[in-house]
DNA sequence: ACCTAAATTTAGGCACGCCTAAAAATGGGC
DNA sequence: GCCCATTTTTAGGCGTGCCTAAATTTAGGT
């Protein structure tokens, strides 16, 4: 019961779908990078199973059980918990973590995930800002929003950024762009222009273009206490 | 290239034939704990890989090439390697180290291999005293003998001991029979009886019985330097 | 309401890693 | 040197997880 090819089916469902929507065949075809056809095996499968992992409907996609949902975000913590203990303990790069974590996160015992959670001072959030699941399956929460959302002229905190790319990931850490920095937005040119702003203490200003800006996520800065 | 299966199999050859001896279809099926007739059709994959892992002679088992042995030892080095990072790093005790690492193993990256043999100072044994191949294929050697063999009457230390049975190695634990504790043989009993021993300093005399004393190892004492 | 394009499912196939049952090779005792 | 017990291999099968190609269903535009 839970197979490697299963986790990944279930976490995928719940990073595109989250707890309560539907996730579709194509979209988890893209995710998973397998064939919607595969996917559309493997989602009969885990609607089968006894107890289900997921509600299915032909043609109208998948939402996760209770029980899918708990293993979704077992995964998932077993992948941030790894993350972060790559990057604190191994000294593993911001952009390094990524994809060893993707294979021990299913070979990882609970023992395991006690131990490097317990080292690591029982985190909440992973190197790139994103939320640990809780064992209970809580989510620790900090209100943010899309970089794409802030206002012009405002000041703002980095929260997370997207972990799929290892070459943006080098490319924000090369301008100084990492969770809890503060940025400034100057000016969004127009016609879906890029977003033009300063990270940091740093004078220049950088352009971030849709893909880019994209994959950012921040949060109101609390005071500017220097 | 390289299954977790295939892995497996060249790790069981290494450890039942060693560098250049041949291991038999029913001793390998024996130690993977699936059927001979599954041993063979694994055994002529191996052999007929390109380049091959073994060389294979129907009915006369099989002997690692040196891509093999390579593979193989790679893999120990790996368990061995997790192994005493989780006593050492993680607070595993020493019976739960082997099925953890058993899993890991196969899911760590060469990157990951490097950073915690880093973390733990480039050691050469395990936490039972099993030595840690080298990057280069090489063993680091520490001439010992089968407890066994011992002379009574002798002092030895406890050089290693096996790792497959975890209620032995807690056994073990609880007399405080660990690598590198000093032991005392006083008799050995008649018709293939018992060992009587003392460990370390404690008074208490112990019996070993053939399946205990068969998987320990010691070797002769330097000094009696108190 | 229909018709078409897109999304999805069905059908059939393949590699892996295991199984059992039956056939064949080996080698030790006489 | 032959025979029989043991070891090993062959033959055929099963579940998983993927594939492609063809059939089907859905949903959007008119």
């Amino acid at each position: 019961m839970g197979s490697e090819a299963i986790d990944n089916c279930l976490k995928a469902i719940y990073q595109l779908a989250g707890d309560d929507e539907r996730a579709t065949t194509a979209g988890l075809a893209e995710q998973l990078a397998i064939s919607p056809a595969s996917v559309t095996g493997m989602l009969k499968k885990l609607s089968e199973s006894d107890p289900p992992w997921i509600e299915y409907q032909k043609h109208h996609g998948a939402r996760l059980t209770d029980r899918g949902r708990a293993r979704a975000l077992e995964i998932i913590r077993h992948h941030r918990l790894i993350e972060l203990f790559l990057h604190r303990v191994l000294d593993y790069s911001w952009d390094e973590v990524h994809v060893e974590a993707e294979k021990l996160e299913h070979a990882i015992s609970e023992t395991f995930e006690d131990r490097i959670a317990h080292v690591l001072g029982d985190p909440e959030f992973d190197p790139h800002g994103h939320p640990i699941p809780r064992r209970d399956g809580t989510l620790p929460d900090r209100a943010d929003s899309d970089l794409i959302d802030m206002e012009p002229g405002t000041d703002a905190e980095v929260s997370r950024v997207s972990d799929h790319d290892p070459t943006m990931l080098q490319h924000l850490s090369s301008i100084g762009v990492r969770p809890g920095v503060r940025i400034h937005l100057l000016e969004r040119r127009p016609f879906d222009g890029p977003l033009m702003l300063r990270v940091g203490d740093d004078r220049a200003v950088h352009a971030f273009g849709a893909r880019l800006a994209g994959s950012i996520r921040i949060r109101d800065i609390r005071s500017t206490a220097a």
